[in-house]
DNA sequence: AGCACGCCGACT
DNA sequence: GTCGGCGTGCTC
């Protein structure tokens, strides 16, 4: 017998089966791990296939070494997926199949972690005869009455009742009374006490998607997309529909983004499903996520919550997948394969018969698309949970402030609703886009702003420590007294951070408890934990944070939030710039008014007018929605096209735009006479918007491409572009998350 | 990925 | 005349 088998090497000539001979004795499935002899190595590989004869000459075939595993670690819809991953992200093979098992299970790492164990030897009808004859030993009649159960016992727990039980364990084991069993011990996290969890009364809203969605748990249908505004109650939605999978005796897979993985979450599911559910994310050991992997392989547990790469959990007989905040960006991989966990999604579930469910107060623009044109099914919950009101949003004009002459950053309207909400013993929150203390530092009299040197960006300054710091590099140094290039000592922090209105918070509200969350305050392992517990136990009044406050978080004492400056994102030079600002503005202003008393939000802007701004400040989804569609179709951007890019980096910038251009001339040499030339709309080399970062420079060639069916040999041809010499680093990316 | 084979410049 | 540069190609 002889084995088609793919060796774990990622690199494009050995992404091919190779045939090994299988041994006398070893019994081999396909999805199994197994060694071989590779060249003169010794090569982890992955069983694809049997067959009785071999396609090569048997003289060169090679016996498998050794078979690891008593089991195949991978299952065949996930070899089939796997193939997916390389056809549509041309990549290896080895590489696909890497996304689907953990680290640990590679290059021969593995730690099991073992226990022992210890059973009774002799028949359970003698065991009460054998108690009563032990009048010796005390510690043995003991141990005898433990085990008279039948069942298996830890050492670990037998110690705990005997002194030095080993020694007379091993004793009783030579006497064949007792017996030893070693089993894996798995390492599971968040073992600690789950609070209790009442199943809520579902409202109309949620019987109704809860009744479209549940007869197809057996038999799949095409993705639905719930569209249900913040504080609709989409959590007992998935909660419901994952138990009524698990009646069916089916699993689930429910993504989260990694940010609103908190134990909070967590709680919610562990509370409902108990052992039978898993966690993977990226705070996980190697061992604890290891173990987590396995309890999921070995069907102990059914039920999986994780960041992305959790789409791939081995969970077999599959109900439903539900990927929760779709829009985020964050289900975008940013490394190879840049796969997209909602369009693995989609697939894995078509491939096994499973219910997709992709959840968003803030559809992104692309599924939302995808529904209207009856591709996803569109579910709706456009109401809060127990008649909840939606928070009321007020719109400032900060240019208006400023002409009445307030030069703060708190408009008249937020600081007063602050001013009530602090003497009321309520909670805020506040949002402000940008850590640090001011966003940049000019020179008020050659106009300079003070950039880093290593990166094409300017120094934000932290008040923490007096420091300039680069957020793309990561660079510190302390404020100069004088312009680096004038000398004048006429230096102003411009614009605003965390730090700033932090400290401005502080000056207003003496005494009155104010927590930051941004980059610098959540460095430690928990601390993003430890803060968001604090403030829900109400040890402050205040939250201020960035994007990190904004999502997922529930916090029922908090009636106000304030969004400090609104436009921030918006000015991105990127075309989901609104898109972006709205999803945020929506999703800060939902975290008002989750409990019982109704929220209000303050929206501060300079550009009161922008459609994303009004729309936010209505909530209304389906007027940004139509607007933002509009502006794609004329400025032929996603979902009507593809952004595809060469990103080019080199130490000079003269290589990097060398390469650009000939990449950019490569590409109308070759497609230019082609019918393949009219599905490039937009084609364009030239300098990065960031042109440095860490003293590379970078430049890149920019396209748009028709999403058309023979669009995908375009981009395969592009992808080998990409791998030839060039004077300056390359890579392809396919609509990235960042044109920056 | 690793490692051998193979064809052209500066040395014992 | 040999030693060694790393370009090309193979690994069941």
């Amino acid at each position: 017998m002889y084995a088609e088998i793919i060796v774990d090497i990622a690199a494009e000539a050995v992404d091919r089966v190779f045939t090994y001979a299988i041994p006398d004795g070893m019994e081999l499935v396909p999805g199994m791990r197994v060694t071989v002899p590779f060249g003169r190595m010794k090569k982890d590989g992955f069983v694809i296939r049997l067959k009785k004869e071999a396609d090569y000459d048997p003289q060169k075939i090679k016996p498998i070494l050794t078979a690891p595993d008593t089991y195949p670690v991978l299952l065949p819809q996930l070899m089939d997926l796997a193939n997916e991953i390389r056809e549509k992200y041309h990549c290896p093979l080895c590489e696909a199949i890497r996304l689907m098992l953990p680290a640990e299970m590679r290059g021969n790492r593995v730690k099991v972690k073992t226990e022992e164990y210890v059973r009774l030897a002799i028949p359970l009808d003698q065991v009460d005869e054998a108690i009563a004859k032990e009048t010796r030993s005390k510690k043995r009649k003991l141990i005898l009455t433990l085990l008279s159960d039948g069942e298996m016992h830890s050492l670990e727990e037998m110690r705990a009742m005997v002194k030095d039980v080993r020694p007379i364990l091993l004793q009783m084991k030579e006497k064949e009374m007792v017996s030893f069993v070693v089993m894996e011990k798995l390492r599971s996290p968040y073992l600690g006490k789950v609070d209790e969890n009442q199943d809520r009364q579902l409202t109309a809203e949620q019987e109704e998607v809860l009744s479209e969605m549940i007869p197809w748990l057996s038999r799949g249908h095409k993705p639905f997309l719930l569209h249900g505004v913040t504080g609709s109650g989409k959590t007992e939605v998935y909660i419901r529909l994952v138990r009524e999978a698990v009646k069916k005796g089916k699993g689930a897979i429910i993504l989260v983004p990694e940010i609103v993985l908190t134990p909070q979450m967590i709680n919610w599911f562990k509370s409902r499903f108990g052992e039978n559910m898993a966690v993977l994310h990226s705070r996980l050991s190697a061992g604890e996520r290891f173990d987590e992997w396995r309890r999921i392989r070995f069907g102990n547990a059914r039920i999986v919550i994780g960041a992305r790469s959790a789409i791939f959990a081995p969970v077999e007989n599959l109900g439903v997948i539900i990927v929760d905040e779709e829009h985020e960006q964050s289900y975008q991989s940013q490394s190879f394969p840049q796969y997209d966990a909602r369009d693995i999604a989609i697939s894995r579930c078509h491939r096994e018969g499973a219910v997709c469910v992709l959840a968003s107060a803030t559809p992104s623009i692309y599924s939302y698309a995808m529904a209207r044109r009856g591709d996803y099914t569109l579910l709706e919950m456009p109401h809060r949970i127990l008649n909840r009101p939606l928070p009321s949003v007020q719109m400032v004009d900060m240019r208006q402030e400023l002409r009445l002459g307030n030069k703060s950053m708190f408009s008249k309207a937020l600081k007063e609703k602050l001013d009530t909400c602090i003497a009321t013993g309520q909670q805020a929150m506040l949002f402000i886009n940008r850590r640090g203390y001011a966003s940049s530092v000019n020179c008020r009299k050659c106009g300079e702003t003070i950039r880093c040197q290593r990166c094409d960006v300017s120094m934000t300054y932290h008040s923490i420590d007096k420091t300039l710091r680069c957020h793309y590099c990561g660079e510190i140094h302390p404020l100069p007294k004088a312009c680096p290039s004038c000398a004048s000592p006429y230096i102003k922090p411009m614009g605003t951070g965390t730090q700033k209105v932090e400290e401005e918070l502080k000056k207003m509200y003496p005494g009155v408890g104010i927590i930051r969350m941004d980059m610098d305050t959540t460095t430690g392992k928990n601390a993003h934990f430890e803060l968001v517990n604090q403030f829900r136990a109400g040890k402050a009044q205040i939250l201020l944070g960035t994007q990190m406050i904004a999502k997922g978080l529930d916090f029922p004492q908090v009636t106000l939030v304030g969004a400090v400056m609104a436009d921030m994102s918006l000015n991105f030079p990127d075309y989901r710039a609104a898109e972006r600002t709205f999803q945020l503005l929506v999703q800060v202003a939902g975290r008002a008014g989750r409990g019982e008393k109704p929220g209000e939000v303050v929206i501060q802007t300079y550009q009161p007018d922008h459609y994303a701004l009004e729309a936010a400040v209505r909530q209304d989804y389906r007027a940004f929605f139509a607007q933002e569609f509009e502006r794609r179709k004329k400025s032929l951007y996603p979902p009507f096209t593809m952004m595809v890019r060469f990103l080019c980096d080199a130490r000079d910038m003269d290589d990097a735009i060398e390469t650009a251009e000939k990449i950019r001339n490569e590409i109308t040499l070759r497609f230019g006479n082609t019918p393949l030339w009219r599905r490039i709309l937009y084609l364009r080399a030239d300098e990065a918007p960031i042109s440095k970062i860490q003293d590379r420079c970078r430049s890149q060639v920019l396209m748009k491409l028709l999403n058309h069916p023979d669009t995908d040999q375009l981009i395969a041809a592009m992808q080998e572009m990409a791998k030839e010499e060039y004077a300056a680093h390359v890579v392809l990316e396919i609509n990235p998350a960042s044109l920056a």
